[in-house]
DNA sequence: GATTTGAATTAATTATTTTCATGATTGGAC
DNA sequence: GTCCAATCATGAAAATAATTAATTCAAATC
């Protein structure tokens, strides 16, 4: 018998394109994924998908249940918001601590989204570079920070939203285009593009550069387009997120190139004060983060809590 | 987690109005709904419904669940038909043997709901009373039979429908009304009144007179309202099914009592021929006879296969 | 042709659901 | 009031279903 659990299935496969990504995007095995579309199958008696393709085609079945799917988890969640807000109310106050440029990327989506579930939360954004942005929480100056680290701290629970890998970006006809793999020695001698924050604050530099002793001159932009615009031009390159970058990829612009062996892999979480975790409102704009976030940026994975 | 299965619990109910019944409905044991919706208001953190009452009273968060409800069980139940139809195609005949006179009580309102999902099936009623009308279906006269037992014949296969309870109706101030339960020797020596059709096609006659030698006069109408018009006027006394005389009842026409102890419960099966019984337009003319009459007329009780 | 990747399969395990047996609570009937 | 019947709740056991581990299979890639 059919069940929500086998719609949100379909949303993930349909998300990810293979029964291994969705397994992982829904927190079950690969093995219990595919018993689970078996059995659907079964139920249905008539394929749901092709596994042949990558990604995998929807049947006509499949399609069909997949814009079922579609009607009704929309439809749960305005349900389950409204059953929260009957307990909890409608108000409240949501102050979004964000310290990376490229957050708002798939930050504004998002909270257009909420903001349309929860007129009456007070969502504000509290943007600019601080030491350390759990500080804010603690003196109730935002109540949710946007953060890459899971640190631990009284007080303060980190929720993951998900993680994405970094990519090396350069020119077409630059000599490091034809590296399939950068490592950090690969950085000495070219001019590294990045936004203007401290060094502590890049992925790169924590991970990669500082361990190796690796210290690149610096050029610096505030905008993903400026900075894309400098490495095409043969100005340096740059680290970013692979879904701030892809657009400019199709075009041809630049090229991508994975750092160091297997990637370099960034996380977000977000931190909030330990009495406002359970609230609603809360919840709920986490859960509209990570779900608008999954549907619309390219190549997340998912971040164990 | 919410799940489907839930979603169909509140629903069961509603209509039902208890734990216990609701259970019965959904083929559980009240202890297993007792304990899912434990489960469920443990999930949401408040109660669904309150239990003390009679019938039992939703909260604001349950009324919200039950819509939720409804709206989503239609659209699964839509989905479900169009993957069916892309199986097996959307065509079919369907020739419905009828040999009761209140089965179209609930069998309009189905057909109209079934005629809007199927409209290329040809929905046809073959109307009239035979000695046997399973051999309409064998003789190809017929493709689905409704009848009153569930007698075992090669190449035909039985759907319990649902079951109800007869309950005999006498005038307000006729004697029989002071008596609550009526046994078979209440009725000799008063007329009575039913439909034109052969004596073991009545279960009143089957279950109640026959086996007890009574044989009482009889009377005939083909309508029920003249029937109970008949029974006002204390012409004599009939047995009907619960869900037909209760708008009378409400009015005060004519009073209902059990008709021996525990009452007299009729069944009603669909048969079919055992070809067809798997056919999606078959299994759905089911599947939409049982919702509609078990939402819209009172007191049915569900029957196991 | 070896190697890698993704999906299917079987058996075993784990989790969840359901039942059984029983207890508590309630609302009449007398 | 007290008894009775009906209804719902509860804890433990049983049954069922979901999930995983380990492996195989199949296809694609090098």
């Amino acid at each position: 018998m059919l069940e929500l659990r086998h719609l949100r299935t379909l949303i993930a496969l349909q998300e990810t394109g293979s029964v291994s990504l969705a397994a992982e995007r829904v927190f079950l095995t690969q093995s219990a994924l595919s018993h689970q579309l078996k059995q659907l199958e079964a139920y249905y008696q008539q394929p749901l998908f092709e596994r042949k393709t990558q990604p995998l085609r929807f049947t006509l079945a499949g399609e069909r249940l997949l814009t079922l799917a579609h009607e009704l988890l929309g439809r749960v969640a305005a349900a389950e918001r409204d059953v929260a807000r009957i307990r909890e109310g409608d108000a409240g106050e949501l102050r979004v601590a964000v310290e990376c440029h490229t957050c708002f990327d798939w930050l504004m989506p998002a909270m257009d989204s909420y903001r349309q579930h929860w007129p009456a939360v007070e969502l504000d954004i509290v943007s600019g570079f601080h030491a350390d942005p759990v500080s804010l929480l603690l003196t109730q100056r935002a109540d949710l920070a946007i953060v890459s680290e899971m640190e631990a701290q009284a007080g303060v629970v980190h929720h993951p939203l998900f993680a994405y890998e970094m990519v090396g970006i350069v020119a077409r006809d630059h000599p490091l285009a034809e590296k399939k793999i950068w490592q950090a020695a690969d950085f000495a001698g070219e001019t590294l593009i990045q936004y203007p924050v401290p060094d502590d604050m890049l992925d790169l530099w924590r991970k990669v550069l500082l361990p190796a002793g690796v210290n690149p001159p610096r050029r610096s932009s505030e905008l993903t387009v400026a900075i894309i615009q400098l490495v095409a031009s043969r100005r340096g390159v740059a680290a970013l997120p692979y879904w701030a970058v892809r657009p400019y990829l199709e075009k041809g612009y630049v090229v991508a190139r994975t750092i160091g062996d297997g990637g370099l892999r960034s996380e977000l979480y977000a931190a909030v004060r330990s009495e406002d975790a359970p609230l609603a409102f809360m919840q709920d704009f986490l859960a509209t983060v990570r779900e608008r976030s999954f549907a619309t940026l390219p190549g997340l994975t998912v971040l164990a809590g």
